[in-house]
DNA sequence: CTGGATCCCTCGCGATACTG
DNA sequence: CAGTATCGCGAGGGATCCAG
């Protein structure tokens, strides 16, 4: 290992690209707003109301940084009042694969879960 | 039914548990601590050691998160000094099914998605 | 060695007002 | 309609000390 390649405090295998990319998903709002795109494009004001608790500062900074990481595509139309859609891109699409996976077996545990919790709890 | 049914905020399906769920490992930690379990039950400062930049008090609180949730189970030596070892359960390890899929697709996606990064930041 | 308790400071995020 | 700019609070989490 002749020249030093600056890698501060990775360790091989998933340690370094993965936390980049979970960091993102990990946030309160991004996995939502991905589901919420999931089906059909849809426009800030109505990506705001369906997905509900969300402010319109975290759905703009959100939609920015999964436009920034090719997740989503933003169009504007240059139209009075203004119209932006967003819609998810291949890539957004394949990840909601996985993420199915995880959210399918959250589902299947949750009880589980919960049940665990409340054991815990209760000691 | 015209008037408001009230509806805070929780959509049928998917919405209500999977937050839970998904909020405990889209922390920082989790998913490391999880990771550091895959091959062999470890003690507090092995793992301390091995994940490298958690403190103390986050390791703690993440391992007591996870046995809380069922997902590692603490086991006590009473000698001295004190030895302790987290290990994981059966619903930890199924969990790391979806998990590693997920993981998987970050590594084979980080390269697409930081390219995606530096478009954004050039423009 | 394994953690709990305390101090303290950062900054994430909601609310609001403003712009194009 | 689609955002950005500003303010302000409160939780998150690191460092340190203490206890069993």
């Amino acid at each position: 290992m002749p020249a030093k390649t600056d890698e501060p405090k990775q360790q091989p295998g998933v340690g370094c690209p993965v936390r980049g990319v979970l960091d993102r998903i990990g946030d309160q709002w991004s996995l939502l707003t991905l589901e919420a795109l999931e089906d059909e494009k849809k426009r800030f004001n109505q990506l705001l109301r369906e997905i509900g608790d969300i402010s319109k500062q975290m759905l703009s900074k959100t939609l920015r940084h999964l436009e920034q990481d090719g997740f989503i595509r933003r169009t504007v139309y240059p139209e009075v009042p203004p119209r932006v859609e967003y819609e998810l891109t291949e890539l957004g699409r394949s990840f909601l694969i996985p993420m199915k996976a995880l959210v399918g077996w959250a589902e299947q545990n949750h009880a589980a879960i919960n049940s665990a919790r409340r054991r815990y709890e209760t000691a």
